[in-house]
DNA sequence: GCATCTTGCTAATCCGATTTAACAACGGAG
DNA sequence: CTCCGTTGTTAAATCGGATTAGCAAGATGC
């Protein structure tokens, strides 16, 4: 049986003080004059009982709970963007805010009433997440109030977003292929916006796609093909084993997932053509595998971690939020799956 | 700008009673003597103003926050551990609760400071969760409040705990290689408590070495050896390549978790031997890995949705909480890797 | 016809803080 | 000696509900 808690009424007498003066104390404010003397008192008795505010029954007056909502389609249960949320609560803790996590699995009707029940607990803003970069139209109870999107882009929804820089990525990707020498036989295997579950079309797709072309052109390169297929390891192993049946031969693959480029490994292991030796490798997402497969796979990152700091650090940041894209650097993984173009 | 929020005082006004009867309107409570035509009238007006309650203001009233606090160690980073967060997070939304969720890293004060957090935001109960099956000693702050233990065990803490059932996957990994046939050339690979990280010894690796010797030597079969090594593909990969290396041909592998597994297939591969042709392998876990290794990994599954499911289920049940153990099943994932065993 | 019960409703308090308005006590100016 | 401005403090109101105690009006009992 926890024993009451401590009140800033007990502490008030314990120091012989009037409630107010014990809160006024407290909050430290210094428009509302109150000697050294009795602040200390206040001070050392808080101590002494070991005071701690409630802040619930703070936040009926002050209208702030300390407290942000997340809303997710399925973020939590995506490999490794739990880092989102990591990243989003450590930001939050270091402002002595909490976190609550709530994930609607995509059912419209879930999110509404999620979102209710954060609105419903007086958090004062909301992150609303998705697992892919995609377009949203974020629930009608979130419209005017304090909202940060992560990894989505709302148009006419007024709040800013917060996504990766797939764009750079692209670039970066096409780039690490040219420093190695790299100018012909380069694949793109997973194409545009190749996921199905997504009906309005993966952002991350294109935006890597357009920075891959622009810098393979600007750089004297080009891509022999690329090859639509959904991005995971079995369409990666499938439609790169039908590649090499046709009789091509990449020295490079630009795999747009790691998932893609596992499957893609399976397909040249048995084909008996060697990573980085013979074909190249570069990826995108680094994803738990990428570090563990052999060689290990160089791959642009999604920074999981560093979106859901930023998310947070905008909504708590002063002032209104602008309705402003924010882009988050894609770091290079660099490491064993990239080498010198194979000689014929 | 948000409008400002319907109070229970707006709904109390516009169906012309007071804010007592409305508030007792509205919690549906019969041992208040209401008219029906009040209480209709009320409910009419709550519905035409879309008024919600309150939850934190009602909190403060009757000590309830329909919120549950979950304090872990690194669990939303672990991969595919968001399954549990998920199962916790449904169970709770069920019963109209939400979650806070944090994450300690280890840290024994960050520990202390979000359980504060916690209970300055008067959660009704705390889940305790740990990435690894272990003892632990929950932070003093938490003693005598509701809480349960997610994945650990705290000798001498009275709350019950959540764990996976590892010995009896232990016994169904042996069964299931009994069933295949295989009586010989058995070897573990992975050990014990091989966890460096984890000083308190992790109990995965003992109860399901303890389990397969046991269901393997009823079944007239025995272990060739048990190599202890890491926890991770690259150790699995060099004490498997060490093990043919040495001379040893083994006809099954039991590898204690699937990082191991996948490390041991490639060393399989490198040394031209077939799954399951030439080596049969089973293995615990069912990480995001298992399911696209070639062949299929077949493992027994770590049930995080239901482990995360039970433990909110326990904690928002009636009455007092016992001490006591409650195990989950781990299902068998029966993929691929298990074939009869390779004639000499 | 008067005392007693029900029935239906509401005024007043409380929960744990913050904040506004006001009030003593004191010192200095005139 | 009075007036006024500081300084330090506190009573009271407030936030949005839940709950206790009590109060009218009508029904019932004898």
């Amino acid at each position: 049986m926890p024993e009451r808690r401590v009140t800033m009424a007990d502490v008030a007498r314990k120091a012989g003080v009037s409630p107010t003066t014990a809160s006024f104390a407290l909050s430290g404010r210094t428009d509302m004059r109150i000697s050294d003397a009795s602040r200390e008192r206040v001070l050392e008795a808080a101590r002494e009982l070991g005071y701690r505010p409630n802040v619930t029954a703070r936040s009926l007056r002050t209208k702030s709970t300390q407290t942000i909502g997340f809303v997710s389609d399925r973020i939590t249960t995506t490999p490794f963007a739990g880092d989102v949320i990591r990243g989003a609560m450590e930001a939050a803790r270091e402002r002595d805010n909490l976190l609550f996590i709530t994930e609607a699995g995509g059912d419209r009707a879930a999110e509404s009433s999620l979102v209710h029940a954060l609105l419903d607990r007086q958090v004062d803003a909301v992150i609303y997440a998705s697992m892919f970069t995609r377009y949203v139209t974020p629930p009608k109870e979130l419209f005017g109030r304090r909202v940060v999107l992560l990894n989505c882009l709302a148009p006419g929804f007024d709040a800013p977003s917060v996504v990766p820089d797939e764009l750079e990525a692209g670039r970066d990707a096409a780039r690490a292929l040219l420093a190695a020498g790299h100018t012909e036989g380069i694949w793109a295997i997973g194409g545009h916006q190749a996921v199905p579950a997504t009906p309005e079309g993966i952002i991350a797709g294109n935006e890597r796609m357009r920075g891959l072309e622009e810098v393979l052109r600007a750089g004297g390169a080009r891509l022999d093909g690329v090859v639509e297929c959904d991005w995971d390891t079995r369409d990666g192993y499938r439609e790169v084993s039908a590649l090499l049946a046709a009789g091509h031969r990449p020295r490079a693959l630009v795999c747009l997932t790691d998932r893609v480029s596992m499957g893609a490994y399976q397909a040249l292991g048995e084909a008996g053509l060697s990573v980085p030796g013979d074909v190249s490798v570069v990826s995108f997402d680094d994803q738990d595998i990428a570090a563990v497969l052999r060689p290990a796979l160089t791959t642009l990152k999604l920074p999981h971690y560093r979106l859901g700091r930023l998310a947070v650090e905008l909504i708590l940041g002063e002032g209104p939020l602008e309705a402003a894209v924010h882009r988050v650097p894609m770091p290079l993984q660099d490491r064993a799956s990239i080498g010198t173009p194979a000689t014929r």
